[in-house]
Formats: C-alpha cells, structure tokens, sequence
DNA sequence: CCTATATAGTTCGACATCGAACGATACTGC
DNA sequence: GCAGTATCGTTCGATGTCGAACTATATAGG
C-alpha cells in the first residue's frame, strides 16, 4: 500500500529517489562523488591503458621519487599487498619501475620513467579539466575551501 | 649513518610523504577521504554484520520503501548486477524483502523489514557520531557547506 | 494481434582489493 | 656476536564489483 497521489506516481517513474535521513551525511555523499567521479574520468580514457586509474598513486611516486612500497600504499589509502600487483603491472607497462634502496635490503623504492613522467603530465592536464567539471557552479574559493576541508576530514580519519 | 643527520634520516623516516600535485586535487581527496571513512566506519561494527557497509542502500530503502532494484542501484551509484548479491545477503540476514510490484511484473520492489527498520535505526544514530569525528575542528556551518558543495560536484558528475 | 526492440532482474566470468600467511632483512637487548 | 621480534615485499585464498550474457516481461509500430 504505496500513499501515491498524482505527483507521487510520476516521481516513481522517473525523478530522483526520495533522500532518505542519510542522503545529507558526509559518509554517504563522499563515496557517492567519489565512485562517480571515478568512474567519469575512467570513462573518458578508457583508450589509455590503467594509468588513468592510478594517476594519484603515480603523481605521488612523481612527486616522491624511489619510495618504498609501503609508504606509497599508506599515502594511498591502500594494502600493501595490493600494491604488488599494480605496481607489477605498471612496470610492466614501462611506466614505473623498481629498484633497491641502499638503507634497507628489504625494501624496494619505487620511481617512474621517462615514459612514465611524460603519462603523469599528459594525464595531470587531463584531470585538471575533469576537476573543472566536476566543480561547476562552485567559485574559486569555494572549490579551495572544500578541497580544504577534506584535507581535515583527511586527517581527523588518519589519527 | 642512520642517526648522524638526524633531520634527513628522521624524515625520511616517518614523516608523511610529500604532496604531489595532484594530492591538492578534488578527485585524490575525495578518494583517500571516502576509503577511510568508510573502512573506519566498519572496523568499529564488526560485529554487526554486512549491514554498516550498506547503511547508505539501507537508509535509502527506508526513505523509498517499495522501489524497484534498478533505480535503488542508481542512486546508490552500484551496477544492478552487483545489489543483486548484496541484496540476497541483506534479505537471508533478515534486514529486507523482496516482493512484487503490481504495475511492472518484471519488476521486484525491496522493502525493510521491522528488524530492518531497527538496524538503521541503530546504525544511523552511530553514524552520526561517526559523522560528527570525521568533522572535527570544522564549524557547523563548514560541515553544512561542506556536505551541500559535494552535493553539487555530485550533480554535475551526474548530469 | 504480432513482431521488434527495450527494460528488470539474474547469472557468470574477469579483475581488484583484502587479510593472513611466509621468507628475507633489520633492529633491540642481552 | 646472538636470539627474539619487527618490518618489507610477496603469494595466496576469499570476497566484492563490474560488464556481458540471458530470461521474462513491457512497449511501440505496423
């Protein structure tokens, strides 16, 4: 027994879903923005490869050059075990590559190559404009201020 | 050697790694900040079940009792291959029901049962909670502004 | 009506991530 | 020096999500 009145019925056919308590909390819009800001930019370069997908992980590498694995996974919010198989797979695909670290045997650093570098540039414009779409209607200093401010919610998450 | 230049060593020790230029970007933030709230969210509710991970789907059926799979799939931005599986889980746990839709006999509407109708209750109030850590040191003002301007970089990701 | 095309839910195989192992190396206290 | 413990990268099995089928129903055009 669905209450539907006339303007009910046609906001079951084709509008937006009702928000429910949990549509206004942060938890919930994060990881909507996210997988569809993900998946947007993923979309618009499928023709290049899985560099696109892990353009934040290289522009750290770029920006970090021959880092150990396991500081890269932290930075990224992933395992370390998950690394190993993207890193492999970036090696293989001549964008980065591995290599010791004289300070400690056990730990292999991480830095990218030439052709890596030329990647992380050509994908950083790319994603400057994507970032541009995706803040339409926001001003300049609002964009800058929730970027900020995610910055903090970052690190509350972190300690 | 490790302890002789004490600034460098400690670092390159443990110091966070440094930001490249895609770390100030809207896309990487809201990333790293939506893999740690949401693994933090479920580490403090293992012992809940799979519900904590899907309080955002849960919270919406909530509000949107009845409403057919694909559209819940939409909105929570999954496949509706994938809500096939969760929603299998969340039906044998007990928390919700699958049953017809009288207009569409394709169709299969999903509704919260009373235990489902608890279960968010509960984890809806923990939420806010966890809400409130997340956005520590931010006004309440900044939080509203916060959570209304990522509702707009949703909306031009949707459009 | 009837045929053609679109849509809802499901199944299935591919792939990503995780967590718990493990071997190699580093560190710490004796 | 040496034993015990911690850490680095890796491997492996389990799980979650995706995208491309497929079945059943709906819708549109002759």
């Amino acid at each position: 027994m669905h209450d539907s009145s006339a303007s009910e019925a046609a906001e079951a056919k084709d509008s937006p879903l009702r928000s429910g308590p949990l549509d206004r909390s942060l938890g919930y819009r994060l990881r909507l923005a996210q997988i569809l800001a993900y998946r947007n930019f993923e979309e618009t370069h499928l023709d290049q490869g899985v560099a696109p997908r892990y353009l934040g992980l290289l522009s750290l590498v770029s920006a970090n050059p021959g880092q150990p694995q396991n500081k890269l996974a932290e930075a990224v919010g992933l395992q370390k075990s998950s690394l190993v198989t993207i890193l492999d797979r970036l090696e293989k695909d001549g964008i980065l590559e591995r290599g010791p670290i004289p300070e400690d045997r056990r730990a292999k650093g991480v830095w990218l190559t030439e052709k890596g570098g030329q990647v992380v540039e050509e994908l950083s414009r790319e994603a400057a404009a994507h970032e541009a779409r995706m803040t339409e209607g926001l001003s300049e200093t609002d964009r800058a201020r929730l970027i900020e401010m995610l910055g903090v919610v970052i690190e509350n998450l972190r300690a």
